[in-house]
DNA sequence: AGATTTAACGTACCACTGGTATGATAGGCC
DNA sequence: GGCCTATCATACCAGTGGTACGTTAAATCT
């Protein structure tokens, strides 16, 4: 006996886009579309009457995660806003996105079927929107301090950021005996020889 | 009217891996088999006595990629062996590698694709035994010749071969204006700064 | 050389998928 | 109280990967 309130259709909204979430961290995007209504305890009408298409409820899933960790990040980097070193601001915020690396539902969702599954224009469309655009932004903060050549800024920010992916994925792979720790240090390091 | 020799069977799993590969590379793992049989001019019957499955099939694909470009990087890298700069095999490798990266069919197979179908697991045995492997030598060297901190390979060879990645994604996807130039530049700058 | 086995496919079919079309029902509004 | 529309549920469809089985000709044995 469905409630026909506004409110209850935001509530099973929710519940749609919780057990996407869940389902498409454990099979990726190849998750059924019944497993996901099952879980939300709904059926495929509900499911797309508020979402057009299986990839649009994908995308929201992917938006949701993407945005939750940048706010984390950005409020962390602000935190360390009066240190006076130009790296720390950046690298409080490379630490919040290792963190959230590590989280199956993060790495899983964002880091590896987001590419494949919005597509190379898509992801890179939302990833520089979200993502890519601190690490461009800490890196012309670094060329106007003289740290790097302004000509490298573009590429360092590719370079950069995709080392941050890898870095994430293989310490949620626990690859090696790699640890946040050792990890984190490369990567100090390698920012601050850059040049 | 079908040559039942072991010859002919030969040309007819080339032909099923090479339009596999062909599909793959425009539609992604998502390609059907019929389109791929269609290409190839066998049917379903064919592919299945060759290949278990699709997976099994998508995996040869991109193996068969992999080893092509490893080994021209190999060769290149190989061809610098006098040459008296601990980093210009190294580099000369990464060279072939970005070039590769630029060709759709191993871009959207290898680095796209592959990580999602493979799995976490299957894509960084693989990708450790074939790509990783020679970042690591290359990092070992260097650190045996000093110029990096021992404590810091596994790190840097996750960071390095992620960076080189994205690099090549980048490049394929003519992201903002980079050219070839500026992110080999950008990355030569790079290594050559890690301590 | 004839019989038998077997590799190399083709054909028919199945369970399941994402997606659609349509129906049912209850709140909001006048 | 009647109408409209948002909110779902149900029934159904074309297409998918995969399987079971049939067919044919080359290889092998005696």
């Amino acid at each position: 006996m469905p409630r026909r309130t506004a409110e209850q259709a935001e509530v099973t909204r929710a519940a749609i886009l919780a057990a996407a979430r869940k389902q498409f961290a454990e099979e990726g995007f190849h998750a059924s579309l019944a497993s996901i209504v099952a879980e939300a305890g709904v059926t495929k009408g509900a499911l797309f009457h508020h979402f057009p298409n299986k990839l649009a409820l994908f995308r929201e899933v992917w938006t949701d995660l993407q945005q939750s960790m940048q706010e984390e990040a950005n409020a962390e980097a602000a935190r360390n806003m009066a240190v006076d070193d130009p790296y720390v601001q950046f690298l409080a915020g490379a630490l919040v996105y290792l963190k959230w690396a590590a989280k199956p539902e993060y790495f899983k969702i964002v880091l590896y079927e987001g590419p494949v599954v919005l597509g190379v224009q898509g992801w890179y469309e939302s990833n520089r929107e979200l993502g890519q655009r601190s690490v461009r932004l800490a890196m012309e903060a670094l060329a106007q301090q003289g740290k790097i050549d302004p000509r490298r800024v573009s590429a360092y920010s590719v370079l950069v950021q995709s080392a941050l992916n890898g870095a994430g994925i293989a310490l949620a792979e626990r690859l090696d005996g790699l640890t946040p720790d050792t990890m984190y240090d490369a990567f100090e390091t390698m920012i601050r020889n850059l040049r």
